[in-house]
DNA sequence: TTATAATATTCGTATAGACGAATTATGAAA
DNA sequence: TTTCATAATTCGTCTATACGAATATTATAA
């Protein structure tokens, strides 16, 4: 039933290579790397044992590829670790930032059996408190909303969810949660100005700029 | 603020160490490397390192003991380890042989602001689920019930807690629910047979026997 | 096509944590 | 006091996880 543990850095590797694959193609070892923050030396090591262990392939020009094995594990600590923020959230009361620091740690000691609890007691939420669907039995294709430094200016949308991508950088979500842009927010886009790297942005009463790089991180509809 | 990062297994000691100080005098690392689990090798290297990152004293006669800072590691530990198992019972619905099992996991993984919210949200329990005080703020000298073995034939006590001691072996933990032996729980003492290693109880209208052995990990009043 | 930047790979090193086997203490009982 | 069981200690080995430095290998851009 369960396969051989799995430690927790194992698990944060196949959790990166799988959420990365959803934002960019193709991934290469040096984009885990960054996204892990470990070394060339390291990335390419635990990539060997990965590979040997059945978790992922590694394929022509480099590009690596979760086996159905990997997937299976990526997905599931993906699945605790939204769970996991909603149970900070809703019921504990954390905020955003906090929520996502601590469920990187308590996704890995968590059972299926206590995964199965915490989705009936939290009503089986369907999204993290980002906005990313969490998988699940039925668990569609992830298509997600337009990416905001795409919107035109002018227009208004209403923000989706900030990407996993996105979720990682505490400074940004600092900077998401202060102006107010949840998901469900409705955001004015007044300004996009390539250029200078940089969107004018409206919420409420709110005017503010965010650069077009933290923009690719927030998806809208 | 945080001590430089503790890994689990460090925290593991250190609570083993607590605890088994609390039970039995004097620790000595034999003891701890049974109740862990591990080789003596392992249980040497482990103890030098605790001793030269000052959390434990190696005494006269090789006897144990944990330094203010070490007892505060072990403290949090297990004031995390009955918090989340009553997160586990009370909210989640696990039972007990379960509830120590993930406890042991997720214990690891919490941070002292979790922690304070967690209390709250269970509303400030004074003890874990098998009866033992959680440690924390107002935090008496924990004093324990009588141990069951001690009680003579014909008398009928009210079960406290499962020691520590106790809660770890899991198949013990499986009887005692199985003969609804839960704190609060009134048991009589029908009769003791030391030379049999054995005790025959009753509990409502349920008449089993229980080794001297376990009955040392039980506490009543 | 070649130079350059990005990547990957190899090598040596380190620490935490684990083992077993062998050896040395040490304390308690005879 | 000697003996014996229990403990402690040393030694060699292993894996996972990390580093940095050096070297190869690719890819892309000029």
């Amino acid at each position: 039933m369960e396969q051989p543990k799995l430690t927790p850095a194992t698990e944060d590797y196949l959790k990166a290579i799988y959420v990365l694959g959803e934002e960019v193609e193709p991934v290469i070892a040096a984009r885990v790397a960054d996204e892990m923050g470990v070394s060339p030396s390291t990335m390419f090591s635990t990539l060997r044992r990965l590979e040997r262990e059945g978790y992922v392939r590694v394929e022509r020009r480099k590009e690596i590829h979760l086996t159905g094995k990997g997937r299976k594990v990526a997905e599931g600590i993906l699945r605790r670790h939204y769970l996991t923020e909603r149970l900070l959230t809703d019921l504990l009361g954390l905020d955003w930032v906090k929520a996502h620091q601590e469920a990187h740690r308590l996704e890995h000691a968590i059972s299926s059996e206590v995964e199965e609890r915490l989705a009936k007691l939290l009503h089986h939420p369907t999204t993290c408190p980002h906005g990313n669907p969490i998988p699940g039995k039925g668990f569609s294709s992830r298509r997600k909303g337009l990416p905001l430094d795409r919107v035109p200016a002018g227009r208004e949308v209403v923000l989706e969810s900030i990407t996993e991508g996105g979720e990682r950088d505490s400074r940004l979500l600092g900077f998401l949660q202060q102006h107010h842009l949840f998901p469900g927010a409705r955001v004015q886009v007044l300004d996009v100005a390539p250029s200078l790297g940089i969107m004018s942005l409206k919420v409420g009463r709110d005017e503010f700029s965010l650069g077009i790089e933290a923009a690719k991180k927030i998806r809208v509809r």
